[in-house]
Parts: C-alpha cells; structure tokens; sequence
DNA sequence: GGTTGGCACTCGGTATCCTCGACTGCCAAG
DNA sequence: CTTGGCAGTCGAGGATACCGAGTGCCAACC
C-alpha cells in the first residue's frame, strides 16, 4: 500500500506529533529522522501522503499531523511490539503481588494504576459474577419486611441484594429457603442455574426465586471502575472538549459499551471516530481483555486523545490485563 | 456590622455575580435593584464595601466582585432559609420512593441526583458500618488459603474482606469459627465489640481473630461517593484551575477529610479559602449531615465555584440529607 | 450631612495593521 | 527521481488606536 518511504516519513511524523503535539514540517523530518532524503523530496512524499488521506495540514503554512487512518496505519504497521521498560513492569509486578483483599478494591486500583502508568484516563470492566462459581448463598433477615441476599463467588467476589419478604415470613421460613438456596447453587455457576427445582413449599419457592432473580440483575451489572479523568484535562487544551470527554466519560454505561463493544469486534485499539461514539472523536482507546482459564471475564482500557503513545499504551493494559487475569485465577 | 443599604447593596453585588459571573457595576445596582439611589451613591458604599473586605474589583475600570468574606456574609445575614421549587422537591422525593436495593448504589445514586439538581459536584460519605448492628457474620471457603468474611449490617450494607488461612484448616475448623464469631457479634454493633471471648480452640480463635480484624479495617473506610465532576469543567473557564480541581477531586482521601472537618466544625458552608485545601480554593462546599436516630452516620455535599447558588444548594442538600437519612432509618 | 450629577481618568477588550517565520508548492537544474 | 531555490500563504505575536464600562472625586443641592 505504501512504499518503504513513504512509510518510514508517515511513522516519523506520526511519532513526532505525538510527542510535540505540534503540527510536523518536512525539514524536521528530513533532518531528524533515518531518513537520507532533503526536505524537498519528503515534502513531495507528505504531499502524497495527504491525498491519501493519512495526514492533514491545519492550514496552508503549517505543517502536518496524522489523521485517524494515519494513526491506524502506524499501529497497525509501525507500533513495534514495544517492550515497557524495566520500571514500568516492575510497578504492575509490585502491585499486583501487593494487591489483596476485596475484588471491587483491586479493581478500582487497576484503573488507577494504568492512570498513573500511562497518565491517560482507564477504564477496568470487573469480572461478571454470572460467570463465577458460587461459593456460598445465604438470605439475612434485615427487617420485617426485607432481607438481604448474599452470594460469595470463588473468586472473591460478593454481590448483595435486598429483597421484599412477606411480613408473615418466619425466620425459620427464612432459614430453610436460605438452606435451599444454598444447597441448589452452592458449586454451580449463576448462568448453569436456569430454574430452582421446588422445595415443596411454596413460601420458600417464592423467596428463592425473588432472591435468585435479584441476584441475577445485579450479577449481570458490570463493575466499572473509571479512573483519571483528570488526565483529559491535561490532554486537551480546548476547555469544550474537555467538557464534552469528561461528561461522556461520567455515563457509565457508554463507556461500558464502547469498550465491550472494542474487545467483540476483537481489535485492541480505535481509534477517533472508529469507535463511533461522537463526542469522544478526539480520543482514542486502547483495550485487552482479562482472561482467565480460557474465560473471557473483564476488560482493561485507557482512554486518550488521538495522539496518545499507542506503543506504551498497548503494552501497558496488555501485561496489566495478563497480571490481572491471572491473579484472577488464583483467587 | 454593616447598616441596611449596605448590605442591601452587598446582597444585589452577589446575586448579580453569581448569575452572570462578571463583574457588576454601581450602575446596574441602582437601575436594576429596589434601593432607590443614584449610582453615585451605590459608588460610594461599594467604596467602603472595597475597603472593608467584602468585595474587590479586578482593576481599576471594571465592576466589583465579593470576596470569600461578601460571600461569608452573604450566606450568613442574606441567605433565606431558601423553599426549594416544587420540581425539585418532587424529584428528590420521586428519588427516595423509587430507590431500594444495595445500599451502596443507593449512595451512588445519591451523588449522581445531587449533581443533577445543583449542577455541581457531589459528595456522598457513606454510613460508617461500625455503628450499625451486625445481623449476619460468616466466613466463606475461597480456596485453601483463603476465605472470605462476609458482614451484614441491619441497614443493609454488605462488607466482606478476603482474609487467609492455615492451609491445613479444615472445612469443619471453618464452620465452627464461623458460628462462633456468629454467636459472638450477631446483633451487636461492630464498635461494641472490643474482644472475642475465646472459643477454647485456639485455631479456631486465630481465625475469628484475623476476620475481626479485617473486617474492622474494611467498616473503618469510609463509603464515598463523588459525582459530576465535568460540573466543575462547566463552571471555570481557565483550564488549569479545570485541571487542579479534578485533580484534587480525584483524590478520595482529601475530599473525605474536607468534608468531615467541615461537617466536625458544625459548618455547613465552607467559602474559599475557609476550608484549607489550597488547590480547591476557587471552590465552596455545602455539607449537610446525615442523621439516623439522632446519630451521625454520613454527609451529604455539594462542592461548586465561590460563586455557585448558595440558598438553593443549601435547601438542597438540606432536603436530601433528611431524606436519605429517614430512608436509612427505615431500612 | 447625606445625596446627586458631572467630569476627568483608567484600563481591559477588540479591532486593525504589520512583521516575522515556518511552511508549502512548484520549477528548473542536476 | 532528487534537489536547491524561490515565491506565496497564512497564523502567531506585537504594536497601536479606539471604545466603553466603570471608578473616584468634587461641587452643588436638598
């Protein structure tokens, strides 16, 4: 598609502006990089390069930057694998042998681990429980009226749920549906449950599938956990769009879906508008998912402006989400 | 302190400023608001206003602006008590009926409607668990090192931590450590509960031990919740002041000591400076605790620019903090 | 004595103009 | 195909002037 030139000048620029965040000359390029060429003939290639729609200029007597298809060129061609350095890993190795305790907790530092890693706002998708081994099922009483559904999943993770209860319910009501319950799900995974099997008694049945279909909703909720949004601020200058990112950014949900919706269509990076959400055009996202046991179960992100360091970024959620996933699967 | 027109003319500087956000001038004062003298006279009562601390002019040919001290006054002596529109009562209420479930989310939410009625950025500490009664405690089987404690509190808060264990602790060992700490803590509170009595087996002791002390530290941590901070982008133009805010923001522990030393200091609005985080003195805080049975188990707040809308985030946050304290009082 | 109209003065904001510099595009020569 | 050269373009930044909003002060007035 490009010949070894015209490559070599557009990775060049792309790097350049990423760095400098300034538009790119060719006499930059042509004195700065590898490339034994004079600034006239570069001029000749960027122009090129502009008709094929990989870079734009602002204006007349400025220079280039990279357009999205520029960009999409560079990580899909260019982006070596790239090594992190030595600090960088041993961070995510130091933190994740100090992580311990509750899942939510850990989650919540990922994200803010691969802020500070990368100084761009991140996004973690927590494991859906739906997909976890029960562990342990058990209904508390709360009030006359209400009790509690607790359900701890082998990996560590515990979703909770109020329930109405019928006021005339007894505690030893109560008990036995939480011993139902327990006996019927203990070892399974939420999803492998279609239907309780009766316990004969209908009160119990009743308060076993309300507390099933409660847990059931709040099991299929992701966790999410988004972190750094303060790094936008630092990416644009432009106060509007920072605005705009950081209100898009507050609706969970369409974070949730952007980045889910990234790891289906299994690509790792889009970029600008590839992603399709309009107000976030400006940024770029970089996912991976977490996997454990084969098992597809969260994801990791960073969220960025356009010109973000796809190189580091890349690397960064990669072994952040192997460390993840893994720690996952020893809990 | 100040005689009639003056503060007649203070409270006309600062509705002014704060819905328009420019400086204002002797002259709007005198044609716009119902005090019936010339500019030349509101000129001279701005002077002393100036040189008494409550208002500063930004140079020399622009309009005055108040200071924290005009503010201070402000909320103080002008700041009726505030009836929020019928809307936004109905809304708070239509929140509180709509709302059930965890406990947790019910916070979130509370932060997100905060936001949305003030639109400015919201605070939420949630109830600390060491005061409230222990309906539930039970340790979990995770693997063989590990298990989970899981606490359930009578308002409906679940906390659990991931504690480890002998890996030669046998399943009968953990049940009976279970039914002891149950035995021991069902139906006290966290708080009243200095020191297990023992249980005669030692192993069994151990294991009580480490879950007590986990789930301690766990209850110890505040619950919060902050929202709508892009409010804050909406409320400065400058994008460094943009960019330190959220930062601040970003940081949990500062924001839940300010709010805890305002609430401590029986204030519920801090001004500027008043509050003593230094990155966030462009900012006020309006604070409102939350009490259940008398007790004080959270704050709600709102954090906004010096110039937000005092009586209407004052009778807001007012109004949602008794909610929400009735609606915990219930559960 | 407090209040008022008048007036000179200040100063930020906006518009205009200019220059400078960093580019590009093109062309003719190598 | 490459290169040096050159004219042309356009934004950034600085200087200048003007306008208007607002102040401070003072003398006159009630």
């Amino acid at each position: 598609m490009l010949d070894d030139r015209k490559t070599a000048i557009l990775g060049a620029v792309v790097q350049e502006y990423i760095s400098t965040a300034q538009p790119v000359g060719s006499s930059h390029i042509a004195s700065a990089s590898g490339i034994g060429v004079s600034s006239a003939t570069v001029r000749n290639e960027m122009a090129v390069l502009e008709q094929e729609g990989f870079l734009v200029s602002p204006h007349t007597s400025a220079g280039r930057i990279p357009t999205d298809k520029g960009y999409r060129f560079f990580v899909d061609h260019l982006a070596q694998p790239g090594r992190l350095d030595a600090i960088t890993t041993d961070q995510v190795g130091a933190f994740f042998s100090a992580a311990h305790g509750r899942l939510e907790e850990m989650l919540h530092q990922t994200s803010d681990l691969l802020t500070k890693l990368t100084h761009n706002a991140a996004v973690v998708l927590g494991p859906k429980a739906e997909a976890a081994v029960i562990r342990s099922a058990q209904l508390v009483r709360l009030s006359a009226t209400a009790a509690a559904v607790v359900f701890v999943f082998g990996n560590g993770s515990v979703d909770n749920e109020v329930i109405e209860i019928a006021a005339i319910t007894t505690d030893e009501t109560l008990a036995s549906a939480s011993a139902h319950l327990a006996g019927r799900l203990n070892g399974q995974s939420l999803m492998a449950v279609s239907r309780l099997v009766t316990s004969g008694d209908p009160v119990v049945d009743g308060i076993c599938d309300a507390a099933l279909e409660a847990i059931r909703a709040v099991s299929t909720d992701e966790h999410v956990y988004v972190g750094g949004a303060s790094a936008m601020a630092a990416s644009f200058d432009a106060v509007d769009v920072v605005r705009q990112v950081l209100h898009t950014l507050e609706q969970q949900f369409v974070v949730v879906s952007l980045v889910r919706d990234i790891v289906n269509r299994g690509m790792s990076v889009a970029i600008g508008v590839e992603h399709g959400v309009e107000p976030l055009s400006a940024c770029s996202v970089v996912v991976a998912p977490v996997v454990v046991d084969g098992e597809h179960v969260g994801s990791v992100g960073v969220l960025g402006p356009t010109r973000m360091n796809y190189p580091q970024a890349l690397a960064t959620v990669d072994v952040v989400s192997q460390r993840l996933g893994r720690r996952l699967g020893e809990g």
